[in-house]
DNA sequence: AGAAATGTGGAGGGCGCCTCCGTTTAAATA
DNA sequence: TATTTAAACGGAGGCGCCCTCCACATTTCT
């Protein structure tokens, strides 16, 4: 129906626009790292050295923006769950996974709007990233449920949230260690009873 | 030290001023309950007919408010703690206890920032309501820990918190049943191993 | 080179947070 | 009751962030 060669004018997209993109991101990324998300975007964009009407055509949110940033790192989570499942036994696969996210998560300190945008929110439901994650973890546990490892009653993407909640709400620097014992926590109450 | 009968000169306080904050936080329940928390403080005032000056005077930020509200069912929380472990077995207690605590956040639909006040922030720290929420839930874990119900690798805290990422992460209506479902998992998760 | 499309920048409107301080009003005192 | 005292009031206004809009600049295409 819509042949490629046809549909949409041929035009080669503008070498400032793509440039000032990539500035915006790196800056973003900067920025968020220094003074945590929440950071204000006029700020970005001084970083950035463009002016805050550029920043907003590029990315329409403050989402966008977050996961513009985030979707490389996500990605990377995402692709890890098949080498794990190949590598490992499947329930230390699904550990290994869990923890690689923590430190996702530990590199965006304290972003709690980060995360929902992620798990909860909305706004992913665009850039289909929210799903991609859930295939991931649900292959994950699918393939320790079918082993017979693990029984479970419940959403996996639940589990990031119980993972995420301890990570957002725990205060000061110690919450790592929270979040590894939880996920310990977790994966001991899905295992499969013994009888 | 201090005898109550010289160290404050006294005074009674002022009948407006006591009105005026009883209207304050009715006002903020019925415009939270309306339009989740966030709403604008100014909105509180003009709901409760008074100056957004003297909104500012009875509660010194946002969190201060919003525990002022809620200080009444956590109180009600707290105490129903102790009830549960005389009546119930120590496992039975300490889950009806997080049941109940679900029941509480969900009166409070959406509001994260409530949570984060009250499990994770740092303003619940000044009203002592934070300590209060640990203690109750340190007091029903360690008794079951006692009665040998229990293994806890982790400060109990993190239940509360990993429940409340579930309740705030997740989309939708049925968040209720998936954080029942955590419930059990986490349960069955800390149950001693019968080796 | 000239036309057309695309991108730029930042002033400015809107909004919510919170402070400050001149005025009002209740309680204590005479 | 009249006066004094200090607690409480209220809302204008400063601040900072969010986002839009559009006259102007730059790039690509012909």
């Amino acid at each position: 129906m819509t042949p490629d060669s046809f549909t949409k004018p041929p035009r080669k997209p503008r070498a400032d626009g793509e440039r000032n993109r990539a500035r915006l991101i790196e800056a973003a990324r900067k920025v968020f790292a220094e003074k945590g998300a929440g950071a204000g975007l006029e700020q970005v964009a001084r970083e950035a050295e463009v002016g805050i009407g550029t920043l907003y055509r590029h990315f329409r949110s403050r989402d966008a923006l977050i996961t513009s940033i985030y979707q490389q790192e996500i990605d990377t989570l995402i692709d890890a769950a098949p080498a794990l499942m190949n590598e490992l036994e499947p329930l230390p696969a699904l550990r290994e996974w869990l923890l690689q996210f923590v430190d996702f998560l530990e590199t965006k300190q304290g972003m709690a709007d980060v995360l929902s945008t992620l798990i909860g929110g909305t706004a992913a439901l665009y850039s289909g990233t929210s799903e991609c994650l859930a295939h991931a973890i649900e292959a994950l546990t699918a393939n320790a449920v079918d082993e017979g490892a693990l029984d479970l009653d419940l959403e996996p993407l639940d589990l990031l949230r119980a993972i995420g909640g301890v990570a957002n709400l725990t205060p000061g620097e110690n919450w790592r260690q929270s979040a590894v014992q939880m996920i310990d926590l977790l994966l001991k109450g899905m295992q499969r009873d013994s009888d």
